[in-house]
DNA sequence: CAGATCTGGTGACTCTGTCACCGCGCCTCA
DNA sequence: TGAGGCGCGGTGACAGAGTCACCAGATCTG
């Protein structure tokens, strides 16, 4: 499926991690404050794809305001399963690190960047200083806030209420390019439904049988889009 | 089982419904703006057990600082299949309602009353004013609102990653009382485990023969609560 | 007492998800 | 350049989860 890339920017992705980490312990010797101290004094911030920007358990530099790039967090469960929650695009608050900023905890997801990234980091404490004293800024965050409960929910009636091709038929529906096709592996989309990698090769294959789809070398071809909406509304 | 009240307080709650909305129609002739318009003037606001507060699609009257009561906030499936959200204790946010005012947007869930409540009742206008003004207020919201977050996030995890056994352990756990008795049935629990009525029975009829639980005419009974954690971390 | 309603038990399914194993294509590196 | 490693996807066999239909007992209602 000519996803080659994904490893080559899964390494460098590490590469740019290891350096901060090793960096961070130069600094303070404390490699779960690194960010803080690194970043605290550096407005503009960057980031390329592949990164991993948290972790689990790590302590919250500041707040992030992106303004390019696309970044996606996931939960992961004990079996190693993957859930993706959101994805964080520019003017769209990273619901993580405001919760983290709130109640002062560390994170409790991971974030990766999926697009190379470009924004302004707000430390903490200048971060609660900006929402008491600008309005227009604390009513973007909250209607960020707001909006991306309102996903959280969706994804629980999704997962809670909604059947497994109803789900696939949304997420086909929700990542397809402007030439019909989704670029996305197999083990992807299961982390996007919440399912299986074996389970989501079937229905794949049984949409493929039905003429839904397409599954090509570069992708899925999504054939009968409007019958993927209408599966994607189902029970 | 014993819960002949359910039914009792149910039919109370309905008549509770019935009367404002009639009185709703008198005073405006608008069904879905009677609370803003009835309440408020009214500073002080109470319901009893079993009272529908909102269902999907109704307007917010403001915002709800509950002093004495239980809400239960939950989500109905096109099938009929209901799961829990969460409950608002006094001092906690009614997520559902924040999300409202902020957006300016409908109610997308179901809030029941569970124990008879009573609390201020801030007007949409005055919140947003009050919200600006403040610090402690807000403050107060926005930790809430973060820890509401975390639950939401904590849900998510427990459907999409973890095993129904563990599940029912942990509901059966946060629903037990003083004396180890779980007073709900088993159409309570599947709501709370985001699963079906059958399932729970048959799986808490395993879990009887196992001589974790006893299923008795007021409840079910715990009888190996350090088993059930155990369960509860499963998977 | 008859009927309505809520509750829980059960058999027989279907849908979902897992595990293990296969083959393919691509990369790396000796 | 050929062997090995690895990410990807297909598949059979199975286990876990959820549904549907139907039954029976308990409780209220009139």
């Amino acid at each position: 499926m000519g996803l080659r890339k994904r490893a080559l920017f899964a390494s460098s992705g590490a590469d740019f991690w290891m350096r901060l980490a090793l960096l961070g312990r130069l600094v303070s010797g404390v490699t779960n404050r690194v960010w803080s101290e690194l970043l605290s004094t550096v407005g503009d911030f960057k980031a390329p794809k592949g990164a991993t920007l948290f972790s689990p358990g790590q302590d919250c530099p500041g707040f992030l305001k992106l303004k390019q790039g696309c970044i996606k967090v996931t939960l992961t469960g004990s079996s190693g399963r993957e859930v993706v929650l959101y994805r964080v695009h520019p003017g769209e608050v990273c619901l993580q690190t405001f919760t983290c900023l709130i109640k002062d905890q560390t994170y409790a997801a991971e974030g990766v960047v999926e697009e190379d990234i470009q924004g302004d980091l707000i430390p903490a404490g200048k971060f609660h200083q900006v929402m008491e004293q600008d309005d227009a800024f604390r009513n973007d965050v909250l209607t960020s806030v707001a909006l991306r409960f309102s996903e959280y929910q969706q994804l629980i009636e999704d997962v809670a209420l909604t059947g497994f091709d109803a789900r696939l038929a949304k997420v086909l529906l929700r990542l397809v390019d402007a030439t019909g096709i989704v670029h996305v592996t197999h083990t992807a989309l299961a982390a996007e439904t919440a399912s299986g990698r074996a389970y989501v090769s079937r229905r794949l294959a049984e949409f493929a049988r039905r003429g839904i789809v397409e599954q090509l070398a570069e992708g899925i071809r999504l054939c009968k889009p409007a019958e993927l909406a209408q599966i994607s509304e189902q029970k």
